[in-house]
RNA sequence: GCAGGGGUGGCAGAGCUUGGCCAAAUGCGACGGGCUUAGGACCCGUUUCCUUUGUGGAUGCAAGAGUUCAAAUCUCUUCCCCUGCACCA
């Protein structure tokens, strides 16, 4: 069996027969949709996961006869190749290895300064990728986001939500290099960093004597109460400014510098430097002591205002700091404040200077290298602890812990103008790619998505409460989603995609414009060849909103009757009955925004009906990234291991939620239970068949077991469950069925049949193989998904096989532990308990009454019931004693002596061959044995002769 | 911090919704045996501890407590881990 060639084989075959391509017929739809891919990387084999797992719900639902439709398209709008293009550009070492990873050749890369080359290049790159990957898709749908008639569809999308209310224009905070002058997301910096942009306090120091204000940001304003002076970098350049054309103000020049994009900021008077300023007083706002203005050695210039309070009771930096202004000699007096305890620890007194609480965190962490890493380590364990466990102990906020105190303080502050409010990178520095520090810019011309508006929220509620989600634990994520999703900037000043139409000049934002684009599938291979210009809104309007009249929409636009007829029919056709796919990464952003969309834009009838949302893939244990080097690009996967082996393993061995792992060793396990079922297959024309016997019924009870089972599992898509009943489970049951004799052809012949037919969905070259091997001239991808016959499953054929296996797992115990004994098992003697006892185990197993059972075996005659005279009572008794221990995990026997019997005497054989001595069997009544008293129902007893 | 998801045997990972056939599927690894010139592959067996006629017992599913005749499974508390917290695809 080779792969390459088989999967080459039959996704020629399917292509030519072309069982993907979907049109509007009288069959139940199915629609099947993906997250699109973005269009600056080939595919690896962490794709397959998405891709490959709504690939298995599309083949099952075609196998189970409903029209399926599984379309894709690719994603190109927003910033990402335009930052690739300019990368190439500035000739990135780094992005070049990336792109050889993948084999991609030179002049192509040399190429790829063009934006418009790289998508058409990956466009075609992935396509062939999906081709390999074996996706059931009908690829006359395809389109590229940034296709012009696609932006007519986001145009009048835009328009609807407009109309509704549902774009608001305000300020935001964005990360911005003050050198590209733009604004700056993750893909932009070094390192990939997220700028952390917070809100943070503000706090205004009156300087004594002067008209002016040291300004300090801090994460923690209810300490506020325990400032004992404030910190400047001596060798640091400082202003005086006015902030908002108000007041007077020192930070520092680099401070200015940063804040300009959030303030105005304008200098006043002569730069000084830190030490300059050390003789100043100032006055805490709250408390209204006096403070020092000392040395900081921590001070960053850049970081908020350059100006730090000073709490040495709950910042380690802060302590260290006046400790060593202390030991130059600077503001002995001062003595930490503290605010806030956590209680059950020993209360802090004034006399042990050991009890300070960021003295006793630093203290802590003393032998963790270098002094900064200490500060840091302590810093951070502080603050958690006293953000957890920490209690107020000032006057007005006592017993308030410490988040609630910082909320209140830091309002009170701001609505008494002895604060304000400002935004602070708090993982400064982060890198611009280009070199420059990013900085927090306010824009205030921002155009937003109002997600928070409550009409909208209740609508997209009412939307979420109709969808079905896989798997169904997610749903309180979702819940949770859509409860937080506010305010999200919509409009971007650059990158590829559709103009925004309230600013022309500006672009819309590239997960905005792609949150109902599924719809258009319905309709891109019909309006395709139209001409630009007749796609008008009203055309939109009818199709997707049954707006309108025919004719007019047809006159107005100038586009053909039928086409309109057709593309209205295939909307309302194809987006009724439909799964969404993702990975997790998009619950928060285009799962949710994808909810309210289509609670705004469309119909009760086509909003979502199922979502889907798959785990990761991991490559040898680890995450893929660049980085490790562990990236296996689609194409090698498939060449090495097989399509097949990929996608089983990708898409199958792990739950749907759950990252699920790809290793060679894995793949080879894969291989080998193929190559075996291939194997099987290939004996069967050579197998008897013939009457059935237990072994059959055994293996069409399991069969039909797993079809039940299977089924239920591949409608949740629990494909792990799935596929280790049909692929592993069914090989050890192959495996288990030849090895006790004769196989019987037909009953192999189903088995295997089944199998392949579920396999399918998840394998499907190999099983397309299989079947045509097994002499089918069918496909079988498009065969009907297997049906269980109930009335082939047995819990009693099963049962009797769990028996045998129990008697041999027993017999072995025992034997071995004769063999310590020097003693060798010469034959092994079966007893089959007596009926009496099935049926006293099957009344106490229903009356659970012991009392009962014990009183009628003591009365005259008791022992009649169960067919013993009264010589009987004795062992009766015994063995009433015995269930009477278990009596409440008792289960009821069905089973005869006789069906017993039967089965092991049948079994003799199989048993002695397991066992390695010869094996006989007999009834407890004729029996005499001294063991046959132990004999209970399904349970003989075993006398192993030596 | 807030929100969501988790913690099971050497490892990975089922089981938990609906408590009892659960010393816990399956795979990997390890060990023993078979096959083989040898290795690989393949096949068989073992893989918590105790138990020398025995189909049993003890311990056990993050820790602790509880409910129950019965808990990996239900309840509570604690500890720990992972993911997300946005304007970015």
């Amino acid at each position: 069996m080779d792969y390459k060639e088989i999967d080459g084989k039959w996704q020629k075959a399917w292509q030519d027969a072309r069982i993907f391509e979907s049109d509007v017929n009288g069959k139940e739809s199915y629609l099947v949709t993906v997250a699109f891919p973005y269009v600056n990387a080939p595919l690896h084999i962490g794709h397959v996961r998405t891709y490959g797992t709504a690939d298995v719900l599309a083949r099952y639902k075609r196998m189970r006869g409903f029209n399926v439709l599984f379309p894709m398209a690719f994603h190109a709008t927003g910033t990402p190749i335009l930052a690739f293009a300019k990368r190439l550009r500035n000739g990135d070492t780094e992005l070049v290895s990336e792109l050889k990873l993948f084999h991609i050749a030179d002049q192509e890369i040399a190429q790829m300064t063009d934006p418009k080359y790289i998508a058409s290049y990956f466009v075609k790159e992935i396509e062939t990728g999906m081709h390999r990957a074996g996706l059931s898709v009908d690829w006359r749908r395809k389109f590229v986001s940034t296709d012009p008639f696609f932006s007519k569809f986001v145009e009048w999308q835009f328009g609807i939500l407009n109309r509704k209310g549902y774009i608001v224009k305000g300020k935001h905070p964005v990360g911005w290099c003050p050198n590209e002058n733009q604004a700056v997301g993750m893909h932009d910096t070094k390192k990939d960093a997220e700028p952390d942009i917070e809100k943070e306090t503000t706090i205004k120091f009156k300087v004594e004597g002067e008209d002016a204000y040291f300004i300090c940001t801090t994460f923690r304003p209810e300490t506020v109460f325990g400032v004992t002076n404030l910190f400047v970098n001596r060798n640091s350049d400082y202003i005086a400014c006015k902030i908002n054309g108000e007041g007077t103000y020192y930070i520092s020049k680099q401070a200015a510098a940063n804040l300009k994009y959030q303030l105005n900021i304008e200098q006043v008077g002569e730069e000084l430097k830190g030490y300059e300023l050390l003789d100043k007083k100032c006055r805490n706002p709250l408390t209204d002591i006096i403070i020092p203005l000392l040395n900081g050695f921590f001070v960053k210039e850049g970081f908020g205002t350059g100006v730090v309070m000073s709490v040495p009771a709950h910042a380690p930096f802060d302590y260290m700091a006046v400790e060593k202004n202390k030991a130059a000699g600077v503001a002995t007096e001062i003595k930490p404040i503290v605010v806030l305890e956590i209680p059950e620890k020993e209360p802090l007194t004034e006399s042990k200077v050991a009890d300070i609480p960021a003295e006793k965190y630093i203290r802590m962490f003393e032998t963790e290298g270098s002094e900064d890493e200490t500060l840091e380590k302590a810093t951070k364990q502080q603050y958690k602890d006293e953000s957890h466990y920490g209690k107020m102990i000032i006057e007005g906020y006592k017993g308030m812990s410490e988040p609630e105190a910082r909320e209140k303080i830091s309002k009170e502050l701001v609505a008494s103008k002895k604060a304000f409010e400002l935004y602070i990178l708090a993982n400064a520095p982060v890198k611009c790619r280009c070199g420059y520090d990013v900085v927090v810019k306010v824009v205030d011309d921002q155009w937003f998505l109002n997600y928070g508006n409550p009409e909208w929220k209740a609508l997209a509620k009412e939307a979420f409460s109709g969808i079905n989600v896989l798997p169904e634990k997610l749903r309180k994520t979702f819940e949770a989603a859509i409860d937080w999703i506010d305010l999200r900037a919509v409009a971007r000043a650059q990158g590829l995609g559709t103009p925004f139409p309230l600013e022309k000049e500006k672009i819309i934002e590239s997960l905005s414009d792609s949150t109902i684009y599924m719809s258009f599938y319905t309709v891109s291979n019909m309006l395709r060849d139209v001409e630009i210009e007749k796609l008008k809104p009203e055309l939109f309007d009818y199709i997707f909103l049954g707006k309108g009249d025919l004719g007019l929409v047809a006159d107005s636009t100038g586009i053909d009757f039928q086409v309109v007829k057709r593309c209205k029919e295939s909307f309302d056709y194809w987006y009724r009955n439909m799964s969404r796919h993702s990975g997790a990464d998009l619950i928060f952003n285009h799962l949710t925004m994808y909810i309210f969309n289509h609670a705004a834009i469309f119909g009760k009838a086509n909003w979502p009906k199922q979502i889907v949302v798959n785990g990761n893939v991991l490559s040898e244990g680890e995450k893929m990234s660049k980085s490790i080097g562990n990236i296996v690009p689609l194409v090698d996967g498939v060449e090495k291991y097989g399509t097949d082996v990929i996608r089983t393993l990708v898409i199958a061995s792990a739950d749907l939620f759950s990252d699920s792992e790809f290793s060679e060793v894995s793949a080879r396990g894969v291989d080998e239970r193929f190559r075996y079922l291939y194997e099987i297959a290939s004996k069967i024309d050579a197998m008897e068949s013939g009457e059935l016997r237990h072994m059959d019924y055994w293996m069409y009870s399991k069969l039909n077991r797993k079809i039940k089972t299977a089924t239920s599992q591949v409608e949740r898509l629990e494909l792990r469950g799935m596929s280790t009943g049909v692929i592993y489970d069914s090989v050890l049951e192959l495996k288990k069925y030849l090895s006790r004799g004769e196989p019987n052809g037909i009953v192999v012949r189903d088995y295997i049949s089944n199998i392949v037919l579920m396999m399918s969905p998840i394998a499907p070259h190999v099983s397309e193989e299989l079947w045509h091997l097994m002499g089918n001239t069918t496909l079988a991808s498009v065969e009907k998904w297997p049906t269980p016959d109930e009335s082939m499953i047995s819990d009693k054929v099963e049962g009797e096989e769990e028996l045998l296996e129990s008697i041999i797992a027993d017999s072995k115990q025992i034997t071995a532990l004769m063999t310590k004994s020097a003693k060798k098992a010469k034959a092994i003697k079966l007893i089959v308990a007596d009926d009496w006892k099935r049926k006293m185990l099957n009344e106490l197993c229903k009356s659970k009454n012991v009392g009962d059972l014990m009183g009628k075996l003591n009365a005259e005659n008791g022992t009649a019931e169960f067919g013993l005279d009264a010589s009987g009572k004795e062992k009766a008794v015994k063995y009433a004693q015995q269930l009477a221990k278990k009596v409440n995990t008792l289960r009821s026997v069905s089973s005869t002596q006789e069906d017993e019997y039967r089965l092991l005497d049948e079994s003799k054989g199989y048993l002695s061959s397991m066992l390695g001595c010869p094996v006989t069997v007999e009834v407890e009544s004729k029996s005499t044995s001294q063991r046959s008293a132990n004999a209970a129902p399904l349970r003989p007893s075993i006398d192993i002769l030596s």
